[in-house]
RNA sequence: UCCCCAGUAGCUCAGUUGGUUAGAGCGGCGGACUGUUAAUCCGUAGGUCGUAGGUUCAAGUCCUACCUGGGGAGCCA
C-alpha cells in the first residue's frame, strides 16, 4: 500500500479511506481503552491524531510508541471526536525506528532555542524548526522564480577563489599543504607553488566580481551560493558560511537598482504570506509568547502584521548627507541619547543609527544611497560630487542593513586610480579590468544575505537559528 | 576582538549575610484514572554545582584565569 503524505491527508479530509502514513511521534496520550498519538511527517507543520486500540495493538507494540520513534500506520481515517477535524483508526501499526525515551533528547515540552541549538541534527523535529525549514525551501524557490520570470541568468561562481581582491572580509584560506611542515621558499615564506591549485588559494567572500564579467555579456543574471567570511564576528546577525543572492545588472543605474532591490523584496515577503500561511501563523504565536518576557516598548510588530506592512509599503530613498542631517536634528543626538554621536560627513553610520531611521523616525524601511567614497569599496561608481559612490544599503527594522550594493565603476582610469589608491593589486585584477577595457557599460548589482532575509521573515532574533547547521567562531559541529 | 550577563538533575530554573544530608516544575520510569490534546493524580530514580587554581575552620555561594552560551558593539550580508 503506498504511503500517503499527511498534509494531503489533511487537506483533502476523505473520511471514510483506508490510508498508509508514516512518520515521527510526537506526543503520545494513554487511555485505558485506547492510545493517542500525534504524528507528524515534517510534510506540514500540523500533526495527524492516531488513534489505537488497546485491545488491538498489545503493550509489545506501544510500549515502544515513543516520542521520536518512527511509524508506519495504516487506519482509516474518521471524524474525530475532539478538537481536530479527522483523525486515524488504526488497524495495523509498525514500528520502524524505535527512540529510546531515556535517551532522546528532545521532550513533549517547549526547549530552549540555544539548547535546540546544541542539538542542531535533531532540531528538525521540532514545530518551530520544521517550521523554518519549510519557510526557506520555499524562499529559495521564489528567489528563482522571481529573477527567472524577470529574464535573469543564474550564473554559479566559483566557491575557491584564488583572488583575494574580493573586498568583503577575512577569507578562509584552502590548501592541501602539511601544516605542520610546509613547503618554503628561500626567504622563508610558504610556496604556494607547490600546493593544489599552484597558488594561494581562499572560499570566495562574494561572488560580485565574477558576476559582473557575466552580466556585461548575458545583461542580467544572478547568484546563490555559499559565501564565506573569517570575520571573528560574534553576533546573531552574522555567520561564518552564509548563502548570498547577488544579481548583477548590464545598463542598469542606481536608480534601476533600488527599483529591482525594492521589487524583489516585497516579491519575497508577498510569496512567503501567501505560500507560508500555516508556518508564518505558528511562527507568530511562537514571537509573541517570547515578546511576553520583553518590556513593552521592546516589543515588535506581529509577524504577519509585519510582513504586511513592509509588503505595502514603499521604502524611503534618502542620500547619507540627508540621513546625516536627520540624525543630527534628531532628539536622541540633542539629548545625547546615542552612545556615538552623529559624526559629520565622511563616517559610518553606526547600528543604533539606522535603527533610529527606520525604526523611528520614519518607521519603514530605508534605502541608504550616496555614501561616502572613502568607506565603501573600490568597486563602486564615483559620482559627479567626487566624494560621494554610487552606493546603496536597504536597512531593515532589527535585523539592518538586508541588502547592500551600488552602481560599479565602469570608467577603466578612474577604477585603476581607485584600485591603486585603495592597494588593490591591479596585476592579479587583469582578467576583472578587461570588462572595463573592452566594451565597458554602467551596471548596477546587490548583495542579499539570505539568512538575513529568513530571519526577517521568521521573526527569529538569531542568524543560527534560521540555517540548518551555522558555522560560527568556535563553532562548527556536524 | 571589546563590554555586560549566565553556566546547579535529561530540560527550565531556585538555592538567603559563605555554615550540616543541594531543591522545584517539566521530562523519564512505576502505578491509578480517563476519547485524550504539552491530559490529570500518586509514587520513584536521577547531581564531581562549566574547568583549573586560590581565599577560608568551612565554597554551589567570595577572588583569579580559562572554556562554553546569551545580549550588545565593531566588521558586514
Amino acid at each position: 500500500m503506498k504511503r500517503q503524505e499527511i498534509k494531503e491527508i489533511l487537506q483533502s479530509e476523505t473520511v471514510g479511506d483506508t490510508v498508509k502514513v508514516n512518520g515521527w511521534v510526537r506526543t503520545k496520550r494513554e487511555s485505558k481503552n485506547v492510545n493517542f498519538i500525534n504524528l507528524n511527517d515534517g510534510t506540514v507543520l500540523d500533526n495527524l491524531q492516531i488513534v489505537a486500540d488497546v485491545n488491538i495493538f498489545g503493550n509489545d507494540i506501544l510500549r515502544k510508541v515513543n516520542t521520536g520513534a518512527a511509524l508506519s500506520v495504516i487506519g482509516e481515517l474518521v471524524e474525530s471526536q475532539g478538537q481536530q477535524n479527522v483523525e486515524l483508526i488504526a488497524k495495523e501499526i509498525e514500528v520502524i525506528g524505535e527512540a529510546d525515551p531515556d535517551k532522546y533528547p528532545l521532550q513533549p515540552k517547549r526547549h530552549s532555542l540555544e539548547f535546540l541549538r546544541e542539538i542542531a541534527h535533531l532540531r528538525y523535529r521540532t514545530n518551530t524548526f520544521s517550521a523554518i525549514a519549510r519557510v526557506r525551501h520555499s524562499m529559495i524557490f521564489a528567489v528563482h522564480k522571481f529573477f527567472t520570470e524577470k529574464g535573469f541568468f543564474n550564473i554559479h561562481t566559483p566557491i575557491i577563489t584564488s583572488s583575494d581582491a574580493e573586498g568583503a572580509g577575512e577569507m578562509f584560506q584552502v590548501s592541501t599543504l602539511d601544516m605542520g611542515n610546509p613547503p618554503r621558499k628561500e626567504d622563508g615564506s610558504i610556496d604556494y607553488s607547490e600546493d593544489f591549485f599552484g597558488k594561494k588559494t581562499s572560499l570566495t567572500v562574494s561572488g560580485q566580481l565574477e558576476g559582473e564579467l557575466a552580466a556585461l555579456a548575458l545583461s542580467k543574471i544572478y547568484t546563490f551560493g555559499p559565501t564565506f567570511r573569517a570575520e571573528n564576528s560574534n553576533t546573531s546577525r552574522h555567520l561564518a558560511e552564509f548563502w548570498m543572492i547577488e544579481p548583477e545588472m548590464a545598463f542598469y543605474d542606481l536608480n534601476d537598482n533600488m527599483d529591482l532591490a525594492e521589487e524583489f523584496l516585497k516579491y519575497l515577503i508577498n510569496y512567503a504570506l501567501e505560500n507560508c500561511q500555516t508556518d508564518l501563523k505558528f511562527l507568530s504565536q511562537r514571537q509573541q509568547q517570547e515578546e511576553k518576557n520583553k518590556p513593552q516598548d521592546q516589543r515588535t510588530m506581529e509577524l504577519i502584521e509585519k510582513l504586511n506592512f513592509v509588503a505595502e509599503n514603499e521604502f524611503v530613498r534618502l542620500t547619507y548627507t540627508d540621513a546625516i542631517n536627520i540624525l543630527q536634528n534628531s532628539k536622541p543626538a540633542k539629548k545625547g541619547k546615542f552612545k556615538y554621536p552623529v559624526e559629520g560627513f565622511g563616517t559610518d553610520l553606526q547600528s543604533e543609527h539606522e535603527r533610529y531611521l527606520v525604526e523611528k523616525h520614519f518607521k519603514k524601511p530605508v534605502i541608504l544611497i550616496d555614501y561616502p567614497a572613502n568607506i565603501k569599496a573600490f568597486y563602486m561608481k564615483v559620482n559627479e560630487d567626487n566624494k560621494t559612490v554610487a552606493a546603496m544599503d536597504v536597512l531593515f527594522p532589527q535585523i539592518g542593513e538586508i541588502i547592500g550594493g551600488s552602481q560599479r565603476e565602469e570608467r577603466y582610469d578612474i577604477l585603476v586610480e581607485k584600485m591603486k589608491a585603495m592597494n588593490i593589486p591591479l596585476e592579479d585584477m587583469n582578467w576583472y579590468l578587461d570588462t572595463r577595457r573592452y566594451g565597458s557599460a554602467p551596471h548596477s548589482g546587490f548583495g542579499l544575505g539570505f539568512e538575513r532575509l529568513i530571519t526577517f521573515v521568521t521573526g527569529m532574533t538569531n542568524i543560527r537559528d534560521v540555517i540548518p547547521f551555522p558555522r560560527a567562531p568556535k563553532n562548527c559541529e556536524f
